[in-house]
DNA sequence: ATTGCTGCAAAGACTTTGCAGTTGA
DNA sequence: TCAACTGCAAAGTCTTTGCAGCAAT
């Protein structure tokens, strides 16, 4: 139950918090702006006022509960976090987002960091791409 | 010459372009807002209009002569295009930019793209990181 | 002489904030 | 009850644009 979540993120349980919360887990996988979020909210006939969605959000990421993402530079994107990290993959053409995970390319990030005296403490990957004549 | 880089990119060659060409020149190595140039120019005894720099930055991305990077989804930082493609390490502390490349990460990337059925065209790759006891 | 460029100020997109009223524990 | 939360509208930040005048070829 969402609640609980956001009970233990130390959040009050609200209404808006809950709605939000269920919002996101309804899109496992996708990757939403807060826009977003308000639209899909109203089509549930559950009107939040956008400006508590962009707090909401940013309290879900503080407390861990999401991801942000600034694939463009432009508006910010959130998903939910899942227990696997991954990275993504944005196609040119289509803007679709494809996630994948590189055991090899987290290793190496670790160790470059621990070359040059830091420690890693997070990254972001987006490669872009445009569909080839082979399929996948 | 600054003035040669912008006839062959197809641009009019103009005070104001040089100028910003001048500045990024000068500061191979940084990695500077359009409020950045704007300021050094005027130190500089330099006063061109702030929405001429973004547009000058703009169209300097687009012929190629330099790179846009959203670190952290709030002001675009520009560097100066070099024939050594790298990525980035940002210090979470002091905010350093460091900059490094890795033959390893860059060959998985163009494979995971591949064996998706993508074509690499580009990636965006920061690392974020913290100093640790032990020097670089 | 043209065509494109620049400056200014206004507008735009996205996000945050102040404040008064509401709600959850 | 009382602190925390929400909604609204206003404000903020970064960036783009319209337009009239200026400059480069």
């Amino acid at each position: 139950m969402s609640s609980h979540k956001l009970k233990e993120a130390g959040l009050k349980v609200t209404l808006p918090r809950v709605k939000v919360l269920e919002a996101m887990e309804s899109l496992v996988g996708s990757h939403v702006s807060a826009e977003d979020v308000y639209k899909l909210l109203l089509e549930n006939k559950t009107d939040i006022g956008l400006a508590t969605i962009y707090r909401i959000l940013n309290q879900f990421e503080e407390v861990g509960i999401l991801t942000r993402h600034n694939f463009d530079g432009a508006v910010a994107r959130f998903e939910l976090k899942s227990s696997n990290h991954h990275d993504h993959m944005i196609c040119t053409n289509s803007g679709e987002i494809i996630e994948f995970t590189d055991p090899i390319i987290e290793a190496r990030q670790k160790e470059i960091a621990r070359e040059k005296g830091y420690e890693l403490l997070g990254h972001s990957l987006v490669l872009h791409v445009k569909r080839t004549g082979s399929p996948a």
